[in-house]
DNA sequence: CTTGACCTGTGTGTTACACACAGGTTTATC
DNA sequence: GATAAACCTGTGTGTAACACACAGGTCAAG
């Protein structure tokens, strides 16, 4: 089984793109064709895609897939470090999802009173007084992470 | 007012790599130290690099607070745009926090599944059970759907 | 043999910084 | 005044997970 890099992605759903991010991750281990350099893969390689697909659906990290491949590969079973990972991740989504709805709150409570304010134009002192008029003393955390990206599948 | 790097970021609470960051996106504008190339920060930095950290405690990201920056530049009044970009944001946010907190429940109810679940040693069909055995309610990954094989130029 | 569709690898951009690094500047000591 | 330590600087690179752009290779049709 000699694949090319888009006969791999159309056969697993995936994109182009993909493989070959994951093949430039390390993920993914193509031969080389010694003739035009192009990537083949294998039916491993299948494998290895359909897996990683399932461990990102359940929200492992490209770094931690890599890991429990290695694992894998060394025939040790991977499944207590991956029970590990994934408790924590759930610990730690749960406290963020805890926060942000909290902070979601305070946000659509900041833009009902936006709504009553006259719009200004900025000067020397002034950029925006919408802006500039919230308050974020509070015991509440800066907001780093309140913007970030999410599949859902 | 000739502010250093470090002067400013001090004096506004945020990190060196902060205020060399949003030099960089052209969100504060240093002239700079003609024998030696430092920057030079001056009052209406201090007031820009103030603004930005209330517009990015509200969510408001760094091309849009460039965006808002500008219009007040041009003098004109930001807040129309402000209002709309928060207005959007709030319902992204609403959307995608209602979508996590629903992919929550269902790892939650994963971890308890894989709780019961043995240990096994991967081999060449199977990397990892536990993941392997989510089934992300999709479409159907049967072995058929890959393409001829290519041939090795 | 040439056109055009299709495919490839690699380089760069995305968010908001953090970190590493080599080198310049100021301060303390002798 | 010289020197070493402390402090500061700019720039380059890395982060997560790809998407996009681009120049060039491959292959069937005409």
């Amino acid at each position: 089984m000699n694949l090319q890099v888009k006969a791999l992605a159309d056969g697993c759903g995936v994109t182009l793109d993909t493989v070959r991010h994951y093949t430039r991750l390390g993920l993914l281990r193509p031969r080389r064709d010694p003739g035009n350099g192009y990537k083949l893969f294998s039916h491993d390689d299948v494998t290895r895609l359909r897996f990683i697909k399932h461990a990102k659906a359940l929200g492992f990290t490209l770094p931690e897939i890599k890991s429990i491949l290695g694992h894998s590969a060394r025939g040790t079973s991977p499944c207590p470090m991956v029970r590990e990972i994934f408790s924590r991740r759930l610990a730690e989504n749960r406290e963020r999802l805890r926060l942000e709805m909290e902070w979601q709150r305070r946000m659509e409570t900041e833009f009902t009173r936006w709504q009553a304010m006259p719009d200004r134009v900025p000067n020397g002192h002034s950029i925006c007084r919408l802006i500039e008029s919230f308050d974020p003393n509070d015991q509440s955390q800066s907001a780093g992470k309140f913007r970030r990206k999410v599949k859902t599948s």
